[in-house]
DNA sequence: TCCCATACCGACCTCACGGTATGAACGCAA
DNA sequence: TTGCGTTCATACCGTGAGGTCGGTATGGGA
């Protein structure tokens, strides 16, 4: 019989690879499991030996995938960031690359259409969601003790009004694709950031 | 036969009603007609005589319902603002009766999910999207003649920016439906737009 | 009154979907 | 080498989805 080398890590890997670019460009009921074993290069065969439902899938999707494309775009530069002018440039540099179908706009895409439905993928998904939120409410922190955040600001509350406004933003972008609503939004955020600055 | 009335009018509301129900708990591609006539208390037959396919109901109840709940949620109370206390009231109260199936946060939930699949309902839906935006921008303008928005401000980006951070709370208040969420964004909101005040 | 387009019903069709059953090839352990 | 659990392919199933079709009631116009 024809078949491949027995690679489970790299079988995995490949079919939450596929199923997030299904997941991102047709949603979570939209996307078919056909299309993903095939867009993988396996069957249906493997797919359900790794995971035993088509919920099972997602959920991995988000705990792995998501959360991997989280702590690279975001928890990792976020950590890194050291001044409000460093926080500003990397906002405006996410903000300018982003895309329809992209890790941010697929995680705010996906838990507005299951969020109400589906309490397990919801609680996989709101666990992206926190970390984002804490990465950049520690952050704040940081920087009032740094003396770079106005003393005044409350990090939690600040860091959810900015993970709203982004995830507002990825909406948008998809109504109306082209650059200059990104580049609008992007200065609307850089002048919002600029409230947070000390004194 | 077992037959009604012919009530043509009552019967495309009853199904464009009952499609919303759908759409919002379910999203566009989860939606089912069955449910959905079921809800109405009608049958296919009924459905796709008014409506040739599912997309063209998506469509007929975004451009006809949608438009509707947008025009009475916030283009006529906008029209009326005439001071930045207003607006933010308004906005505060908008925000704290947030909830995962309202109009608001059906729009954004559907537009994430079908804006790059569905190029004619995402047509209808940005012009939903563009007339909330069109209110806020004029309100805008209003305030800088009248005085109480700075002059430095410009409105349509600033409506573009209000906009996204408000489907942005409906996203966010997805994940976690606790009020204090609701709260914490409504706070913000209204610490932003006192950065649109004249001096 | 008759007529006919419209509104609606109800049974049915087709098909793609998520999911299952079976078993063959692989690789490690002994 | 043998044995056995893991990994994956192939073939298939049941269900519910969107959609069709013939027919029947309705009601306004001629």
């Amino acid at each position: 019989m024809k078949q491949r080398k027995k690679q489970p890590v790299q079988t995995r890997s490949a079919i939450l690879e596929a199923a997030g670019s299904e997941f991102s460009r047709k949603g979570y009921s939209g996307a078919g499991l056909g299309p993903i074993v095939a867009s993988a290069g396996l069957t249906k065969g493997a797919l359900f030996h790794h995971y035993p439902d088509k919920r099972s899938l997602a959920v991995a999707w988000a705990t792995d995938s998501l959360a991997a494309a989280m702590e690279s775009l975001w928890l990792t530069p976020l950590g890194g960031v050291a001044s409000l002018d460093a926080f500003r440039s990397l906002s405006r540099a996410r903000c300018m690359e982003l895309q329809p179908d992209d890790a941010t706009s697929t995680l705010v895409a996906i838990t507005a259409e299951t969020a109400a439905a589906d309490p397990v993928l919801a609680a996989a998904l709101d666990a992206v969601f926190s970390a984002w939120k804490s990465a950049i409410s520690s952050l704040l922190e940081r920087g009032k003790a740094a003396g770079w955040i106005h003393r005044s600001i409350q990090p939690e509350a600040e860091a959810a009004f900015y993970v709203a406004v982004f995830s507002g933003f990825t909406v948008t972008t998809k109504a109306s694709p082209g650059e200059s609503v990104r580049r609008t939004c992007a200065t609307a955020l850089e002048a919002y950031l600029e409230t947070l600055r000390a004194q």
